[in-house]
RNA sequence: GUGGGCGUAGCUCAGCUGGUAGAGCACUCGGUUGUGGUCCGAGAUGUCGCGGGUUCGAGCCCCGUCGCUCACCCCA
């Protein structure tokens, strides 16, 4: 631990063997159901002009006012990390005109994003989503869809202690309506000065306050849903309608607070129950006037983002990882310089068949060599010696049950098929 | 930005009212010739986060500093 040792930036994560490969599990579990339901991928930068953050998610929110990576590039320009994926999937939309073909245009994305926050158990300041975007209908059978996708994501992990809340925020016009009455409620509160304060800048932020006496006060606020246009109250009606019939259980909840200003709509998040404070392991919503405002045609769109490192957790809570999410097929270990050459043409070999093959190098001895397959998880050993390669017969070892059988050289790869 | 807790071998941690460090796991080798998981034996590893102070003497006390962590704000 000298002082000089170089360590990762504070709040990152990082995933290590073997809690990798739960890691990549994951990801790839809360992706498949997209790719299955007809969404493509769509990669793009970790970077953007700061703008399509100030302008997109909005200066009001703690995620631009305060916990963007901004920086200066080499020719003057503000350049900011992502802090989340939505608004740069609108950008490259409008950009490259995916909202001229044949709407809705379906995309799913996954990588990492960036905020600058204290970090705590489940929020870091680089962490992984994987997300999806349909841009171009506002038909509510969608709204439905797109939660069921990301459900089927948790689900296939094997989540099942955690629950979909869910709101509708409305149009524009229900909003205003609802702010005026909210404020002027909020004024009879006599609050502290660092509440109001955030009370102005959003007052739907109380609605998430965790002390008792400011839940207990705004039981009595005006929610939201009461405010709602005839056409939004109908929308969200077919919405949960849709859910009903896939079966699919939710939790009504009219004081949900999302972070991000250009919701609208539909709007809804999976909270897990054995998670600290940083409970919520996705979310997402409408977000009709996103695209006017980044300067692209009028198009309603809805998505999600999901919390790769925090489905992680848990995944972990819930003790559903098992440790044999990575095994080799074969191991071989070979005794001598002869063998080593033949090893290494097997294993291009049998690898080429989609096998998964490692080899011990290094001359070691034959115990520890045997110690290093057992670690790996492989399913069969050979040990590969000068009687082997002139007799062209190996002994097949299966490591679960410490049984042996002879096999031709020539037949391993049929051997390992079975 | 605010508050609490903690920093001792790769990991998890012990170290009594201050007398210059230990355990378990992991790792390497061995228990006679080419077969793992159990067992036994041997071995290697730390400037006890860093800097300063008190003291004859500090891992243990004091101050500072850095880091980690949990929570608030907020969020995936």
């Amino acid at each position: 631990m000298s002082k000089q040792k170089i360590q990762a930036p504070k709040g990152v994560s990082e995933y290590t063997p073997p809690r990798s490969a739960a890691f990549e599990f994951v990801r790839e579990a809360l992706i498949s159901p997209a790719r299955l339901a007809g969404y493509q991928l769509i990669e793009l930068p970790v970077f953007e002009d700061t703008e399509l953050f100030t302008r997109g998610v909005g200066e009001s929110t703690d995620v631009v006012s305060k916990e963007m990576y901004t920086f200066e590039d080499r020719g003057g320009r503000s350049i900011t990390l992502r802090p989340e994926g939505t608004a740069g999937v609108m950008r490259a939309v409008i950009e490259h005109g995916l909202d001229r073909g044949q709407l809705p245009a379906k995309l799913w994305y996954s990588g990492q994003f960036f905020r600058a926050e204290r970090p705590q158990a489940g929020r870091y300041r680089q962490f992984y989503q994987v997300g999806i975007e349909a841009i171009g209908l506002d038909d509510p059978a969608i709204d439905a869809e797109v939660i069921a996708i990301a459900d089927a994501g948790f689900k296939s992990i094997g989540l099942s202690k955690y629950r979909l809340e869910i709101t509708s925020l409305g149009d524009a016009a229900s909003r205003a309506a609802h702010r005026v009455d909210l404020v002027k409620f909020i004024a009879t509160m006599n609050l502290d000065e660092a509440t109001a304060a955030r009370a102005t800048l959003n007052p739907l932020r109380l609605f998430d306050d965790k002390r008792e006496e400011i839940k207990q006060a705004m039981l009595k606020a005006p929610l939201l849903v009461d405010y709602l246009s005839p056409e939004s109250k109908t929308h969200f009606a077919q919405v949960t309608h849709y859910l009903d019939s896939l079966g699919i259980t939710y939790v009504l909840n009219p004081r949900m607070v999302r972070g991000l200003d250009y919701y609208t709509g539909t709007t809804f998040e999976f909270v897990h129950e054995l998670l600290g404070a940083q409970s919520g392991i996705g979310g997402g919503g409408r977000y009709d006037g996103l695209m006017a405002e980044l300067g692209g045609q009028s198009l309603s769109g809805i998505g999600f983002g999901l919390g790769v490192d925090r489905a992680l957790l848990a995944a972990e809570a819930e003790g559903i990882i098992n440790e044999d999410l990575f095994v080799s097929d074969l191991f071989i270990i070979p005794l001598g310089e002869d063998a080593k050459v033949k090893a290494l043409s097997l294993a291009t070999q049998l690898r080429s068949h989609g096998k998964n093959v490692e080899i011990a190098f290094g001359d070691r001895a034959l115990k520890g060599a045997m110690k290093g397959a057992d670690k790996s998880g492989a399913r069969y050993v050979i040990v590969l010696g000068d009687s082997e390669i002139s007799s062209g017969t190996l002994e097949l070892k299966e490591m679960k049950t410490g049984a042996t059988s002879s096999v031709k050289i020539d037949a391993l790869l049929t051997a390992l098929s079975k």
